[in-house]
RNA sequence: GGGCGCAUAGCUCAGUUGGUUCAGAGCACCUGCCUUACAAGCAGGGGGUCGUAGGUUCGAAUCCUUCUGCGCCCACCA
């Protein structure tokens, strides 16, 4: 067999990957097996495969594999996410930069027809990637949330919760992005501390030109909105200004001096200027006291007429800010400015200070929907691994807001309410919600009794969904539950599990399981498995802004797609955030060359019917019987963690299984010395087993494990590892996997022995054995001797009674064992390090018996655990026993 | 301000119900090997009082409390 002994991954996987996908092994229709679902989180269409997608994705294909090696219909659905308010920055800057045109130049349908011109161009490239990853993804049913029938569905949904009352259009506070003159919802702030100024102003009494009550802002311009000047009602500072009047600086504009609990005594100057129109506090307190609103700002930041200061008119809300300073010094209102340290709130996007606005939006009351999806989660019904997210989630879903579902964007669905063009804009009396036009159009002749009513007569509201607002119906959307609620979806719902980051837990995830009650009355998954975020050395969040990314698709070069899944695995404990480490994909590539090496050996022997040495023969008759038991035991842990979500750990174990007991031990045990033939039996046996650890290996590291699946024998056409059954534990021999690792134990302290006295490798020895019951036992198992022989470098084992004089000695376990090294002994060394281990014993003993003597742990302890202090303490004794004699016969 | 979590070897982290050799893994380090599968390798080795102080228990890395030092989430004071 002509092999290099490196493993080639690229093209490997390339023709795999194709291979299986021509096979039909990804797609799914529904049949009498039980399905086993996973509905991709959408990654945004405009989206470069990253780490964080990287991981996700490894252990979503990693449990799809499993489902399908399990005999399970696996399904797993990809797909992407139209992002509206990503997409739209993106398309926005492609036309301005590529296209020289400008947003506000086009109309909407002139925007929308360049966006999908973008996303036909650049849009869907992570999910070719994915494919690079191994992916096994049903690609027949990839979505995108603005396909026709998922457009569809979120328009349905919103006409459902308008006529349930579960939706409403309202005036409300909300976080105003200037930039991109659109609302974002509080998840899309970003909060930071940042230095900005204190302004300290002083607002004259409306009759007096010389007392004045001073406030302090950091945003002097906003006073032009003021209707009020607020102060605690138990400050005896202010309690004599409580009802006076109070003039707005500039602009002369009096305005009440109120009383309200919510002003901080400690803070500022103890008294708030109220602007109703531009601070979510001051709109409560505004609401509280019957209060005016005054809105001074445009939808882009800049100073409107309302103001009623023309020089600022027009001006950038930081460009007034700037001029305030000078004005207000000037008209002697301003007492002084103050650095100050503060959040500042920034558009995730745009990263532009968010303003607080009053506007008017459309909501989903979440009082209607959340009771059910949080009971949900508490009641287990849908279980979060790692289990303590419930507490995040929890925290979250009691403490809701109405959730804000319309953004000022042309990216995304358009709000299906029509307005009625002869009255004014936001002052809507009727509105009509409903799947299409003609229905609103239906509607509208019947609220107003005008038959004569057009189309033309109607105006549709300017507004779009919320991302989320569309992707909270993944799950039954995929599966077209909407269009086709008794359809295959009753086949696949709920999912199995959901695999996503923590950072969307509300989001994405908690919307989910609402529209899974609302819509299904049923949740969408089973499970939940939160990953955490992949960072930096520096615990830096990855993120294409830092630039401290790794290229993904460069590490796929490098190191292959096994290798990198391996790397991203090795270290990713459910729900704990992970510091990429390269080094672990390198782990990963060594990995699979270990394999593949472990393949070229076995490729490469000779095979006779049978073996001309008896001791052949013994030996590798008990490494099988070892390796099947010791097999069994790994299979037996492999499915709890599997179970459980336990990936990493399922992983390391095959990894220390593969490469510890199959590479170091096992093949080492069965190979055949030079040009010498291995007998048909064991070599069939190691075939066969080989596969089937390919098998077991397949979910984490799917593409060499096919390779060397169908190297290791001829297959027919359709045997392909992807589609085996994965091995099963069956009872095993505890006894043999016992005994085999006393072996290794007394083979380590053996090489641990010439190692020390330097005696070279080919060099075979004769070992002794006190004879002794426990060192019958453990070779009298056929093939033990031989066995110990191989690996060690033994030319025979003899059976002492007596101890033969001027001879290294060592024990091991219970067992006393002698190396003629033919070599000098250094006996004080010898002396000491045998009194070293007396004293460990000893002590090892003391507190043993102490716990034996004590009644309470006899009588307290389960037997099993008195048993084996038992067995501990008589272990203890015969070293000890061993080991005094040993010193007492040691020449001085 | 409210809440959650973490602290175990030089580094990154496992450690499930308190009890089998539980004090582990990988990396790094040290020694010796290019031994006919693999130097992307082989054989061997050193290294931790499980952050601190108490408590519960026959028994604590594991449960409770304190302190210290980190991290995160939510809310947000003009």
């Amino acid at each position: 067999m002509d092999l290099s002994t490196r493993y080639a991954h690229a093209e490997v996987e390339a023709r795999w990957y194709a291979h299986w996908e021509a096979s039909g092994y990804f797609s799914s229709v529904p049949d009498d097996r039980e399905p086993f679902v996973i509905v991709i989180p959408p990654p945004n269409v405009t989206g470069v495969l990253h780490m964080g997608h990287m991981l996700n994705n490894t252990i979503q294909d990693i449990l799809i594999r499993k489902a399908r090696l399990d005999g399970k219909n696996a399904c797993w659905v990809p797909g992407t996410d139209h992002a509206s308010i990503a997409t739209e920055a993106k398309v926005v800057r492609w036309l301005r930069d590529e296209k020289k045109i400008r947003k506000a130049d086009l109309t909407r349908e002139q925007f929308l027809e360049y966006a999908y011109q973008w996303k036909d161009k650049y849009g869907g490239i992570i999910l070719q990637q994915l494919r690079r990853l191994g992916a096994s993804c049903d690609w027949s049913r990839t979505t995108f949330t603005m396909d026709k029938g998922y457009y569809e569905d979120c328009i349905r949904v919103f006409v459902d919760l308008y006529r349930k009352g579960k939706l409403y259009r309202g005036l409300r506070m909300v976080n105003w992005d200037p930039e991109a003159r659109t609302v974002l919802s509080n998840e899309e702030v970003i909060y930071s501390a940042e230095t900005s100024q204190m302004y300290h102003i002083r607002y004259f009494l409306e009759d007096n030109e010389e007392e004045g009550i001073v406030i302090a802002t950091q945003r002097p311009e906003t006073i032009f909105a003021d209707v009020a000047v607020a102060v605690n009602p138990n400050d005896p500072r202010y309690r004599s200004w409580i009802g006076k009047r109070v003039r707005v600086p500039l602009i002369n504009r009096p305005i009440p001096v109120i009383a309200d609990e919510y002003v901080d005594v400690a803070f500022g100057t103890g008294a708030l200027k109220i602007t109703p129109a531009h601070d979510p506090n001051d709109y409560e307190i505004g609401q509280r006291h019957q209060l005016p609103i005054i809105d001074i700002l445009n939808d882009d930041g800049t100073l409107n007429e309302r103001c009623a200061y023309a020089p600022l008119v027009g001006l950038d809300r930081f460009e007034a800010r700037r001029r305030m300073q000078k004005i207000l010094e000037t008209s002697g209102h301003l007492v002084k400015i103050e650095s100050y340290e503060t959040n500042i709130g920034r558009s995730e996007r745009t990263n532009a200070v968010v303003e607080p606005k009053l506007s008017l939006q459309w909501f989903v009351r979440m009082s209607e929907l959340a009771p059910p999806a949080l009971k949900a989660v508490l009641d287990r019904e849908i279980r979060f691994y790692p289990e303590n997210f419930q507490n995040l989630y929890r925290t979250w879903m009691e403490n809701l807001r109405d959730w804000c579902i319309s953004r000022q964007l042309w990216w995304g669905q358009r709000i299906p309410a029509w307005y009625l063009k002869a009255e004014p804009r936001n002052e809507e009396t009727h509105i009509f919600v409903a799947m299409t036009a003609e229905e609103a159009l239906q509607q509208a002749r019947e609220a107003t009794g005008n038959k004569h009513l057009t189309l033309d007569d109607l105006r549709q509201d300017e507004d779009v969904l919320d991302t989320w607002a569309s992707s909270w119906l993944w799950p039954i959307s995929v599966f077209d539950g909407f269009r086709q609620p008794e359809g295959e979806i009753r086949y696949y719902y709920p999912t199995s599990v959901l695999v996503t980051g923590w950072d969307i837990i509300f989001f994405w995830v908690a919307r989910m399981i609402m529209a899974g009650y609302e819509f299904r009355g049923e949740k969408p998954f089973r499970a939940v498995y939160f990953t955490g975020m992949v960072r930096d050395k520096q615990r830096r969040k990855m993120s294409k802004s830092l630039g401290n990314s790794p290229d993904a698709l460069k590490l796929l070069d490098d190191y292959g797609a096994d290798g990198v899944r391996y790397g991203l695995m090795s270290s990713a404990a459910a729900g704990n955030d992970i510091l990429f480490d390269e080094k672990l994909c390198e782990n990963g590539r060594n990995f699979c060359n270990k394999i593949w090496n472990a393949l070229r050996l076995v490729k490469g022997w000779k095979v006779a019917e049978t073996s001309e040495e008896e001791a052949d023969l013994l030996r590798n008759r008990l490494a099988v019987r070892w390796m099947r038991a010791k097999f069994s035991q790994v299979l037996q842990s492999l499915e709890e963690d599997f179970a459980s979500f336990r990936l990493s750990e399922a992983l390391l174990a095959l990894y220390s299984f593969i490469w510890d007991d199959f590479c170091s031990w096992y093949l080492e045990i069965i190979k055949p010395s030079f040009d010498k033939p291995i007998d048909r039996d064991t070599y069939k046996v190691t075939i066969q087993l080989f596969g089937e650890l390919m098998v077991a290996l397949h979910p984490f590291m799917p593409f060499i494990t096919e390779e060397v699946w169908h190297r290791l024998s001829e297959r027919a056409p359709g045997q392909d590892c992807i589609v085996q059954r994965y091995p099963k534990a069956t009872t095993f021999d505890e006894d043999v996997v016992r005994r085999v690792e006393a072996a290794k134990a007394l083979i380590t302290r053996i090489r641990e022995v010439r190692n020390e006295y330097q005696v070279k490798p080919r060099e075979a020895l004769p070992l002794g054995v006190q004879d002794s019951p426990s060192a019958r036992t453990l070779f009298g198992l056929p093939g033990m001797k031989e066995l110990v022989c191989k690996l060690a470098v033994l030319s025979k084992v003899e059976w002492h009674t007596q101890e033969p004089p001027n001879i290294k000695s060592f024990l091991s376990g219970t067992e006393k064992y002698f190396l003629d090294i033919q070599q000098q002994i250094d006996y004080h060394k010898e002396r000491l390090k045998l009194q070293q281990e007396l004293d460990y014993q000893r002590g090892f003993l003391k507190s043993i018996e102490a716990k034996l003597a004590n009644e309470r742990f006899v009588a307290s302890a389960p037997a099993a655990v008195v048993e084996n202090e038992r067995k501990k303490r008589a272990d203890a004794l015969a070293r000890i026993q061993i080991l005094e004699e040993t010193l007492a016969k040691l020449p001085t």
